[in-house]
DNA sequence: TTAAATTTAATTGTCGACACTTTAACTATT
DNA sequence: AATAGTTAAAGTGTCGACAATTAAATTTAA
């Protein structure tokens, strides 16, 4: 049960992400692989991208594989320049910094809209999740784990919530992939399991109350701190370092 | 004098947007020359797009054409569909008011960041765009539409000012091309002249005191208010239409 | 030896053609 | 006449090759 949770957790966004849609193309499945290949850092960061190369490695035409380089652009994880080629975005602090201010407000909006819009089975729904967040905390293994992949579905389905198809194409299609990249590539796999679950209760309970102007303070407020918390880790990650 | 700035101004969005490098290679052209068609109506809202077509017509092959297919729908202004085809986005009501809640969200970061980032050459420059605007107040004719093109200006400007390449993109790189589609489709090219003028003169007084938790209020309100008075004007439009 | 200029190699942008899928038209059956 | 099944046409996805540009290597000049 749990083993075959952590194997599911691998791939878990790409999977359960709402905007992402079963892949019917070859360059779909290219590009599946490669932003994985990219996310995961198996691609490193900053890296040249050389198109005959990677054509030759997934097998597939230029064409197809210049198609799926076009959608990694869209959602920013590499970077194309005219007549010369494209290259994995670098992991930076400042990068990180601003994507997490983005994610602040949108995030923020999209829990203001969630509490205006969210259905009744959209509230059970998410609820039960909680519920089951609250459960697994007693586990011994793999807690930070969940509690990272609870986290982005409890932040999945409260976007989802806002019923605004622009946020969550934003969010969930294109920005989301990087958040993934910068958390993996940091090593921020565990970012304050507890707190974050009781927080997530908090956000929860305005959304039910209809008040929207507190669930979108709230949603900015946990984002806040995932944000500084995460900075913090890094600052003492360069400290140690020399 | 004022005559080039009317027909610069057809343009004005594409050829001032920061984003918006000069283009290069052909698929550039195509994408730029599409952008605008669509934008400005000329290819029908909803319409079907047709690759063989499209590609004689601008007498470039089909990948080529692809490659601008591509760009368009990073900005939204096209959707594909996996074995079908592309058609151009349909402009509703609920799509406009999800375009103005993302742009409070987002806007509103992006003013509040200008407050705590913006240097003081940026600063000089946007007194003197307001006072031009100011100025152009008393011009008897082309007062809305050059109104209409200096707020674009001015919300750009504090958009940069930011300093937030992520807000820059999204806001100026894809967003902007769908608003614009919005109000020349819907015919809202005059937009509270007066009052948006006033809203900008604040915005900036609270950006220069430093005052982020202010600049980003007044910059949500002064969106949020330009939302209501587009619906309203929809609502008449439909009233007079029964 | 360094720097500039020229040539070479590699990479990207573009093209036309073919394979596969979808849609439309047509035929056959109830 | 209406529906189901079949066939034909159109459109999209993919491929390999050529043209144009950039980066590297070599040569030449100071």
């Amino acid at each position: 049960m749990i083993a075959a949770l952590f194997l599911n957790c691998r791939q878990f966004m790409p999977n359960n992400n709402p905007t992402h849609r079963q892949a019917v193309t070859t360059a779909d499945k290219v590009f599946q692989q490669l932003q994985f290949a990219i996310v995961e850092g198996e691609i490193a960061a900053g890296s040249k991208i050389s198109e005959p190369e990677l054509a030759k490695r997934f097998d597939v035409s230029r064409a197809t594989l210049r198609e799926a380089l076009s959608r990694l652009e869209k959602c920013h994880l590499i970077v194309r320049k005219p007549n010369v080629g494209a290259r994995v975005v670098e992991c930076t602090i400042e990068g990180l910094l601003e994507i997490y201010q983005v994610r602040e407000a949108l995030e923020g909006m999209a829990c203001r809209l969630a509490a205006e819009n969210m259905t009744k089975e959209e509230i059970v729904d998410m609820q039960a999740m909680l519920d089951m967040h609250a459960k697994s905390k007693a586990l011994k293994d793999g807690i930070a784990y969940y509690q990272e992949e609870g986290d982005l579905d409890f932040h999945y389905k409260v976007i989802l919530a806002s019923h605004n198809q622009q946020l969550i194409d934003l969010l969930c299609g294109q920005l989301y992939h990087l958040v993934r990249m910068y958390r993996i590539q940091f090593g921020m796999n565990s970012p304050r399991a507890t707190k974050a679950f009781n927080e997530h209760a908090n956000i929860l309970q305005a959304i039910i109350d209809g008040d929207g102007e507190l669930a979108e303070i709230l949603m900015r407020r946990h984002i806040g701190a995932s944000r500084k918390n995460i900075e913090q880790k890094i600052k003492q990650l360069s400290q140690n370092a020399q």
